[in-house]
DNA sequence: GTAAACGTTGACGTCGGCGTCAATGTCAAG
DNA sequence: CTTGACATTGACGCCGACGTCAACGTTTAC
C-alpha cells in the first residue's frame, strides 16, 4: 500500500511517517516511479510506535519494540531490550511524579502562607 | 548595582537577566555609559521569579508576583492575581500527574504482560 | 599603554515531533 | 488535454529559557 493508506489505516500523517522512516524506524520498498510501499507488517509497526508515543515514550525508546517486532516477535516488548526500555521508563516516570509531587507541595504551602483562607485539598 | 553582582547575589546568570528584562519583568535604570543599574529591591524581584521558575512556572507566570511586589507588598503571592496563577498552576499539576500516573499504570502493564517474571512496584 | 575583566546588543543553537508550506512529479478519470 | 488527488524531497516554524558565540565599548589595575 501506498503511504496515504497506511496513514489512513494507522491515523498517522504521512508526515509522521515519512519522519519514522527518516528516523530509521521504518523501511518503505519503493515503487518504479519512487512511491514508498508499504506491507500489512507495516500497519503493526506504526501502531506500535503511536502507542508508545503516546504513553511518553521518545522516538528513540521505541527502537527496540520496532526491531523486535521486525524479528518475528509476536510482541514489540518480548525482548530484552523492550524490557529493559520500559524498566528505565517506569523509573523515568516516578521521579517525574516525585517531582511533580513536591513542587505541588511547594506550591501549596506557599499558597497557603500567601492566602491563608485557601483551602488546598491533598 | 551592576548586572555582574546582580547575577552574583541572585546566582541568576546575566544572560537571564537581560532575558527578564526583554520579557518585561525587570526594569533596569542605566548608567551614564549604559551600564545597567540595579537597586537593593531588584535582588528580591530575580530571587522571586527564580524560585518560581524553580517551582515550575513559565516566566509569564511569575508576572503578576513581581508585579505584587512592586507594588509594595511584602510577598508576591499576596495580591488576588497571584493566588489565581498558584491555583491554575496547582490544578495544572495535578493533571500532569494524573497523565503521569496513568501512563505509569500502562507502562506497568504492558511490562506485566511482556515480561509475567518482572515484579513491578507500585 | 595595555591587558584583563567587565559591560553592551544581536543573533544563532538547543530539544522533539511533527505542521505546513514550496516546487515538482505521477497517475486515473472525464 | 486537463483537472485533481495523490506522491516526492527540502526546508522553515514551533515552544521556552536560556547558552554561547561575535564584535565591540568601558573601566580598572598595574
Amino acid at each position: 500500500m501506498r503511504i496515504g493508506e497506511l496513514a489512513e489505516r494507522t491515523g498517522v500523517s504521512t508526515r509522521s511517517l515519512r519522519y519514522y522512516e527518516e528516523h530509521g524506524l521504518l523501511h518503505a520498498r519503493r515503487t518504479s516511479n519512487g512511491y514508498r510501499d508499504y506491507g500489512e507488517d507495516d500497519v503493526r509497526l506504526v501502531s506500535e510506535i503511536r502507542a508508545l508515543l503516546d504513553i511518553g515514550f521518545t522516538l528513540e525508546e521505541t527502537r527496540p519494540f520496532v526491531d523486535c517486532l521486525r524479528r518475528g516477535h509476536s510482541t514489540g516488548g518480548s525482548c530484552a531490550e523492550s524490557v529493559e526500555v520500559y524498566e528505565r521508563k517506569l523509573a523515568e516516570i516516578d521521579r517525574e511524579i516525585r517531582v511533580l509531587l513536591a513542587r505541588r507541595a511547594e506550591v501549596a504551602a506557599q499558597l497557603a502562607q500567601s492566602c491563608p483562607g485557601c483551602f488546598v485539598r491533598g
